[in-house]
DNA sequence: ATAATTATTGCAAATGATTTGCAATAAGGG
DNA sequence: CCCTTATTGCAAATCATTTGCAATAATTAT
């Protein structure tokens, strides 16, 4: 929704780049997807549309993406050592990740201000970036959870 | 400091498991070491009392110590993707990493907990565990580079 | 439109971090 | 001190990502 796809295919163009139907099918997918794909998910969607897709190609667009500050990178604790994707605009925000679904939630906090200034404060550093990631189970897991128990408790 | 090495013994022999030379050795050095190193920098270190001494066993002891909740391993945004062991006793802490040296300083907020009832609340999850981290200059290179700055610019 | 230029792609092989299979070694019990 | 088998070292495998290179295709000049 954020209009990845003008807004990369404008740098691109003025970088003297090429705007080919790879790049295109990738920012369209990564700009109405709300979501924190890793490469090779962006890939298993792209590929639906393009067979012949190449999930190099899908690394190469991705760090161009990074490169110019449209997308960023993170690693979740996640058991895999996988990057997930983060299209969102570069301003701060946080991360909850569900252990069940994956699914990523992004939110805010005015506290993390406090935090960062506390802890220049206390340690003498210079705090640059940083971000809060919250680990649980989104309200939609937490209700089939529930659920679930029901049933193999014979309450349903 | 937390005494890992006899803990980590102890759990050992009440699994009917042995205490090899090798464990003593890396239990000992993540015990006095206060940092978050790699497994390739807690092995460099090893090697140096034990040259025969193996990435794989190294790799093996941590997640074994991390099976039994004596160290947990995360993963930084430090352009490697590549894992580092925190040796802290379980409880919740944090932790800040210097761009420029990777040295790791912990610390508590007690903002945490408001962060997360605020997004349980907002969102209707439930938040099992999270964590903050924070990135820039430690006191240290602060200074350096402060110093640095002066020099180049013939203010020294 | 068409050809020329070269950025980008697909493929395969390389890389870096971690894991695994297996035969050799060595703790700890008898 | 010997036996049993958990643990080690080594080499090969794996997973996520990157890279070299020849083939392809987007632009640019014709």
């Amino acid at each position: 929704m954020g209009d990845l796809l003008s807004a990369a295919q404008e740098r691109i163009r003025a970088q003297g780049g090429r705007v080919t139907a790879q790049r295109k099918l990738l920012f369209t997918i990564l700009d109405s997807l709300g979501e924190h794909p890793t490469a090779e998910e962006l890939f298993d969607i792209a590929k639906e549309s393009d067979p012949d897709l190449n999930l190099s190609t899908v690394y190469r667009t991705l760090r161009w993406l990074e490169a110019e500050n449209l997308v960023s990178s993170r690693l979740f604790n996640e058991g895999r050592r996988q990057e997930r994707f983060d299209p969102a605009l570069p301003s701060e925000h946080h991360h909850f990740m569900c252990t069940s679904c994956k699914n990523v939630i992004e939110f805010d906090s005015h506290l993390f201000e406090s935090i960062k200034s506390q802890f220049q404060e206390v340690n003498g550093a210079r705090v640059a970036t940083g971000s809060i990631v919250l680990y649980g189970l989104c309200a939609d897991c937490r209700k089939m959870q529930t659920s679930e128990h029901r049933v193999s408790q014979g309450e349903g």
